[in-house]
DNA sequence: CTAAAGCCTGTAGTAACTACAAGGTCAAGA
DNA sequence: TCTTGACCTTGTAGTTACTACAGGCTTTAG
């Protein structure tokens, strides 16, 4: 399989593919004679493994790390679980504060008005 | 004022407000003989109003458009209420994603039970 | 008087990619 | 046979929103 058929087929860039192997985030793959990369269905796993990983919100530090836990022979659970435990925790608070923001801007809007006003009341509020 | 001063009043490293002015975000202060720049009341009202912007989630060329509307002598209240309304969508929107995420999250670690399984059904789940 | 704190500029690093530029390879059509 | 276009390669630069120095002044406190 060429990168762009992996590419297809996990739906993800073939640059960005190329980058996670930079970074280290997935293995090399082996090269044809021509210097194209050849990859195959573990490859791919590994690759959806990430991609599944970064969709959660996973840092790439943290996905190396869940990386580095999956490719034990067997996989310490515990491990994972702490991990899992923590990023909930960082989601979370990012909700909470996302949940605010959208409360003060729901609050500034409805001082709006829908907008006819001669003086701005949001420009007011946020300078002084 | 010198910088520090404005830091220190707006609760906001030196090095960002260097930053904002080098970005165009604040207006260039005057500088004094030595060369240190020189703040006023209005700058810092003007930082605060940066501050609060980007507090509430605004990025930095939403905060400069923000900025253009309430330079002029009369805010045009209805700009503010369209920029209020296009980023209260956006943090609706980002709201939900963390939300999917976080009911992801916390069902992947349910199956985790306490950590304490042999083999591990997140990585397993992740990677197939 | 000297040492520490504060200021200056400019550059580099961070996360997590994305977007080229400049060039090599390969299959299909005129 | 030639060439066109779709791939592939590497490497570098750009993005957002800062943060962290390095190297060198100036000011202030003891």
């Amino acid at each position: 399989m060429r990168i762009g058929t992996l590419a297809a087929a996990c739906n993800c860039p073939a640059e960005t593919i190329r980058y996670y192997e930079k970074i280290g985030l997935l293995p090399k793959p082996v090269r044809t004679a021509n210097g194209y990369r050849s990859y195959d269905e573990r490859h791919q796993k590994w690759l959806q493994f990430v991609l599944r990983s970064r969709a959660l919100g996973f840092t790439q530090d943290e996905v190396r790390r869940l990386s580095n836990i999956a490719d034990q022979s067997q996989p310490v659970c515990a491990d994972v679980h702490q991990l899992l435990v923590e990023h909930i925790v960082d989601v979370r608070k990012k909700l909470l504060d996302l949940k605010r923001m959208e409360k003060a801007l729901a609050r500034l809007k409805s001082k709006c008005q829908d907008g006819t006003l001669n003086d701005c009341p949001v420009i007011d509020e946020l300078m002084n």
